[in-house]
DNA sequence: GTCGTATAATGACCGGTGGTCACTAATCAG
DNA sequence: CTGATTAGTGACCACCGGTCATTATACGAC
């Protein structure tokens, strides 16, 4: 059924043309403020086209964040053969990278990342999210692993050695898009932040 | 004129208690659905009484996040006597506690801090916040100045050092909040943290 | 060709929200 | 007593996310 096929290759063109619509608009200041009818204007579909293709205004922004994070993962893997610092410098600057070069996405990013928005989302979706999620932080375990046995980091519990890095890549990230700090050097934040968290992550039980 | 007094004073109490309700409503999981009508009918008053009292729903948002802030201020400003590393824990220690011991409080606070909600807020409310937040700022900077002179933490800008320090900070407590982490030992996290920071201001720019 | 079927697309419509405003009630100065 | 001021009020408005009856189109069966 060629016809069938290409009616649903149309549709999924469709679904694309919606969630670009939607990300271009969430380039706006007030970008909070932007409603369904003006994503289907922009999309030139009607308002009620939006809901054949997602089961609310919510499941656009998870979808966009979806996309996101699965590119991120698929980049982050690609780190795994390298040794563990240059390892977690390139991590870091892959994800540094994706949320500054996307005011639009990163502000998705951030808005699907809080639990009042997860708790409401389509169970399908959140799934996926969480899966994502999961195998990025796996992935994330493999570098701090790898760096515990060949004993440059301290040995203790995963999640503990985890969370200090995590906490301040995401605070930078926050820090940076919040408009409080410098526009103009982006970069050199980012050569901040990596020497902080790795320092952070050698030096962390040594006595002060 | 006592009498006027006396009003004035009972305006002032009803606004203290429109801000009480409103917070124990942001108690609910669902917090950011409270509508103005429900924070109205727990207060007791109409749901007129409440805009004249207040600008916007967001006004009311960012009074409570003012008032966190001035609290959370004071404390921090009272640890200007003690050295350098105790007077870091203390600020971690009171600034966590003061983030941890409220989720109401601290959700408020995060919603506040948004670019996109400070675009919107009236100008006298805007000028407030910002006004605790430099206080705040120099109170911790000058902090870092006398780890600096110490020969503590590194000479370098004082904004990249508070850079590193500011962000792990708030990704830690964001994270803690965000549901992710486990609820049993929060205080164990606040230690991890609080060394994270102390170590990455130590030792930020050894080689590694 | 033509009829019945399936389904993508549509926009008028609905319930609920933040915010407004004409009005009431209480108090005060003269 | 009278006019002015102001806190308080809730019916009302514009607008939003989401629904659904209807339309348009393309298909296979005959």
């Amino acid at each position: 059924m060629s016809i069938q096929e290409r009616k649903a290759r149309e549709f999924n063109r469709r679904e694309s043309e919606i969630l670009n619509a939607a990300l271009a608009l969430f380039g706006r200041a007030d970008w909070e403020l932007v409603t369904v009818e003006e994503i289907s204007r922009k999309a030139e579909v009607g308002k009620g086209t939006i809901y054949k293709h997602f089961e609310s205004k919510d499941e656009i922004y998870a979808r966009l964040a979806l996309e996101f994070n699965r590119k991120l993962l698929a980049q982050i893997q690609q780190t795994n053969l390298l040794p563990v610092i240059a390892r977690f410098r390139e991590m870091t600057r892959v994800a540094w990278e994706a949320h500054l070069s996307s005011k639009e996405l990163h502000r998705v990013v951030l808005y699907c990342g809080r639990a009042e928005f997860r708790r409401n989302l389509p169970a399908r979706i959140s799934e996926e999210l969480k899966a994502v999620e999961a195998a990025t932080n796996k992935a994330i375990n493999s570098a701090i692993m790898q760096g515990v046995e060949e004993g440059l980091f301290p040995r203790k519990p995963l999640d503990m050695l985890m969370f200090g890095a995590q906490s301040a890549f995401w605070g930078a990230v926050q820090l940076i898009w919040s408009g409080y700090l410098n526009e103009r050097d982006k970069a050199r934040y980012c050569d901040e932040i990596t020497n902080f968290i790795l320092t952070g992550l050698i030096y962390q039980d040594r006595r002060l």
